[in-house]
DNA sequence: TAACCCATGTAACCTGTTACATGATTAA
DNA sequence: TTAATCATGTAACAGGTTACATGGGTTA
């Protein structure tokens, strides 16, 4: 039931079609939530009609018209109840874990590569964090009580790019270290 | 179709019951992908219909027959082909980021005292990696091939609770801060 | 005597993925 | 002229969750 409260957060900021919050999903609230277009139309229509959202139709020429939905006031109270619920840790499932699980079944060698290419594009995604950290929340002290907010979730995703990198390092680091021959 | 790879990777110990299977997920393999019962039983079907894995009833006294499926040579060979092929980078699911990126909507103190919560989850599952790096992985530089595999990946559990205890701190730290006003 | 462990499963439902479908506008 | 952007959707399927069902043995 979580993807209609991410819907409803996104929601928070401005009124948005379905278009433009599957675009979302691919920048800012991408960090912590993925969502295909699919998913949010058919979402957005559940919304709608639990009378958590409504929608507002802008005629358009040459494309469809276009939905803007925004939270209405039972919707906010829904956001709000939830977001004082306590929460779960996330389940982990790292794919790239389960098979170094099993590494010794293959030869060493592509898996050091692909752990190379994971160091890069965590390296990558950190640097774009840390481009919008120094952009728009250089002095944190002086935060807006919405910018402090946003800036927590930027810190999570800064230092969960920064701990792979060092992981990537140490992991490639051991595997590259022959093992000891019993003579 | 990755749950089906994860149960090849647990077999590869040695032959289990879904019931044993089940219990691995709540354990060690449990720390990089979880499932329930109902699903590992209805992989297990699929996977002995493919020939990826066979199963050895063995009859018991006042309870259910119990199946022990091992890997079928098909089955290796496929979970080595698995593993050579690159993976994604995991996407990041957290309902305590999407909750907190609205965390303006309600009152600041139970969000600290869920941060405070999730602090102290973080430390108990760090301690009990400490734990079994203390136990098992003390002289990193002399493990079989095996062992070095495992321990990259206790590494990266350890890492990364380690990781969100920090973060929990500074989120703490930072809410605790009272917002400048202007005057 | 209540709760938990062992051991398996069915059924219904919800969530997520992939493919298909339409069609104008704009930039390379 | 090809691809990308804007803008919405249907349909089928795969994966994950929750509830229900059985039933003996063991520990508190």
């Amino acid at each position: 039931m979580s993807l209609a409260h991410v819907i409803l957060v996104s929601l928070t900021t401005c009124p948005k079609s379905g278009y433009d919050l599957a675009k979302e999903f691919d920048g800012s609230v991408g960090f912590f939530w993925r969502a295909t277009h699919q998913q949010i139309y058919r979402e957005l229509s559940r919304l709608e009609e639990q009378n958590w959202v409504n929608a507002q139709p802008i005629p358009q020429e040459g494309r469809p018209d276009k939905k803007l939905y925004s939270l209405t006031e039972q919707g906010t109270q829904a956001l709000q109840s939830w977001i004082l619920q306590p929460s779960e840790l996330s389940p982990v499932k790292e794919e790239i874990l389960v098979k170094l699980y099993a590494g010794f079944l293959v030869p060493i060698e592509p898996l050091i590569a692909e752990l190379k290419r994971h160091h890069q594009a965590h390296q990558e995604r950190l640097l774009t964090y840390q481009e919008i950290e120094r952009q728009y929340f250089a002095n944190p002290a002086t935060l807006s009580p919405e910018g402090r907010f946003r800036y927590l979730t930027l810190r999570r995703g800064l230092r969960y790019q920064q701990d792979w990198v060092g992981w990537c390092e140490e992991a490639i680091a051991l595997l590259e270290t022959p093992v000891l021959t019993l003579k």
